[in-house]
DNA sequence: TCTAAATATGAGTAATCCTCATATTTGCAA
DNA sequence: TTGCAAATATGAGGATTACTCATATTTAGA
């Protein structure tokens, strides 16, 4: 791994925009991204003030930007890492998948992880919801999808031979926005609705999968 | 109708600041709604300027935010009027559902007629996905979906009298979030796959509901 | 016609993003 | 070790922009 922030930068205008190299510079990014971090749960995505992120971190205005772009590129590098992980997470689940029942409890799980994460960290709804006004954030957002997607389709294909690839990518596109809508739904609901609400929509990504 | 900008503002932080009551501010503030639907249009939610707005509405500064507290404002009343129509026609197509047959043609149709407008006017992506970084905007959107749920839950009510209340309601609400969802991923992806994903969303949507 | 409320104005204030010229530190080759 | 180029660090300040407010004008109705 060349670059620090742990996410693919070339061609990125959402990402870091140059790698440090040097250690000290690795750990200073690191604080930034730590601060924006703490900033956000504190008092929204809205009211991120780059200043603030600088002192909080203990470096310079300048330093910032050195790395970043501009503001957008720092919560862009948050909701990369978020889903870079959800990726990691997908494919570990879909691993082992050789059945429908496999499946079945593998996409279930991978629902609940994420259900869960959300919950845990409040501040990632923050930064999700303020990715969304951002163009560039966006589209990034919906090709992650389509990785995921991916990802879901290749394990599919493996257990329905038979089936029309092309109907098998789409499904699992489908089921991974569901999933996605799923918990930004509900973590935007008081909690015993968001967790019906996931159920409901866990059964309809598994019905559009099998 | 009292209030010119067509939309409730009582305690509405995203609406109006105070209600024009002579005809040539209505008309004053018409013109900046449009001036700021144009400018979107042509640059983005990110580029809306209020000074922009003010000129090309031909207005100054001071009359724009005479009737909006601030620039949300006037993206939550663009949402606002849109989430309306919306609902009128929702009302509409509930009005004659008696059986689930009249259901099912209803909601097709209403997704439709959504799908349909959101192509004709792309700007209307723009102010949506724009509102969607404001959490005063997200939490009225949420409001509104649950509304527009209500009233498809009361016609649920009608068609089928013995089946619960509540799972009724939830169903309803699920169906127009999904209903909502489709149509906000099928504008952002190529038209035939837009048009095969809200097809798709359409059949998950109604055998929720039925 | 007269007056109070409604409406209109735009220069100015405050906040904030981001740049850039300059200074310091680091890694490494000689 | 020493010297140097590249990497990194700094923060004052330029540029932009949301929003205010004291003042001027227009409207509606008595």
């Amino acid at each position: 791994m060349e670059n620090p922030t742990g996410v693919a930068e070339a061609g990125n205008a959402a990402g870091p925009r140059k790698t440090p190299t040097q250690k000290r510079s690795r750990e200073r990014v690191e604080r930034m991204l730590a601060a924006a971090t703490a900033l956000i749960a504190e008092q929204g995505s809205d009211a991120l003030r780059m200043s603030e992120v600088a002192e909080r971190a203990g470096v310079s205005i300048g330093s910032l930007y050195q790395f970043f772009p501009d503001k957008s590129a720092i919560v862009g590098t948050l909701v990369e890492r978020y889903n870079e992980a959800g990726r990691r997470c997908i494919a570990d689940g879909m691993a082992d998948v050789t059945s429908e029942d496999d499946m079945r409890r593998a996409f279930s799980a991978l629902i609940d992880i994420y259900y869960r994460i959300f919950l845990a960290e409040p501040v990632m709804r923050d930064i999700w919801f303020g990715a969304q006004a951002d163009k560039a954030l966006r589209d990034a957002q919906l090709a992650d999808s389509r990785r995921n997607g991916a990802l879901v389709a290749k394990t599919l294909r493996r257990i329905r031979p038979d089936a029309d690839p092309q109907a098998l990518e789409t499904s699992a596109f489908i089921a991974m926005h569901l999933g996605e809508e799923a918990m930004r739904l509900a973590i935007s609901v008081p909690r015993a609705e968001g967790d019906a609400l996931v159920e409901a929509y866990k059964r309809m990504a598994l019905a559009v999968l099998l």
